[in-house]
DNA sequence: CCCGTGTTCAACCAATCGGTTGGATACCGG
DNA sequence: CCGGTATCCAACCGATTGGTTGAACACGGG
């Protein structure tokens, strides 16, 4: 959508399976939008589309080459997600952590609720 | 959507700001709607709807408390997105030394740049 | 028991999405 | 310059999204 922020661009542009797997294709290989296009029964301007969703969340790049355009992945954009990811999941297996101590730190049977 | 696989869902889950937020809060403690519609100025049912996406979509779990339906955190969900991302990552890793490994063999006049 | 608090369900709405078709546009080879 | 191939832009369509409001449901405490 228009002004959002490049991670939920990039979120979104994931949440598609078609689109992902056109990132996993372009792990091994540049490609054009034709060649990106063939393994599915959508026409190329559907993939075009995809490609420009793509784009905006910067996960590939274009260049022009005589009539083609090939179409490049941008792998670090990844970093964008998985620093999100791992924030997140470490602040929560923190929390974890402390729980497990309160619980042992209990002496007996239920008790106190201190909130 | 209905028929999507959990790893479409978790990321269209993640791809809202206000979802991210509150899954955010939620790494902090587990808390009700209420709570956590508080910070912004939608409607309660509206917290509910974004709630619901992020069950179906694993990320959270509800109980029953009272009157009360504490939302908590499923932080395992992330390894699904985590596993997808480093898989295609390293393969884009893995073609780029493949790439350097082909550009050194060259014979080549400019650019022996070994970085 | 029933009132109030907390939460969900249902209908509706505007905007967006993923797809289509049809018509530009860009570039190369003859 | 002209034709062909590759790609994009524009208009349209049905389904989904994120939001609203209003009513229903589920409990526990006086």
């Amino acid at each position: 959508m228009p002004g959002a922020d490049q991670l939920s661009r990039v979120f979104a542009a994931l949440a598609d399976p078609t689109r992902r797997h056109m990132v996993a294709r372009l792990t091994l290989a540049d490609a054009t939008v034709n060649e990106l296009a063939e393994p599915y029964d959508v026409s190329v301007q559907a993939v075009s589309k995809h490609l420009r969703v793509l784009e905006e969340a910067g996960l590939v790049s274009r260049r022009r080459e005589a009539q083609r355009r090939p179409v490049h992945l941008e792998a670090e954009v990844f970093d964008l997600m998985t620093t999100w990811i791992e924030r997140y999941r470490r602040r929560a297996e923190e929390r974890y952590q402390r729980l497990d101590a309160l619980l042992a730190s209990l002496p007996g049977e239920e008790g106190g609720e201190t909130k």
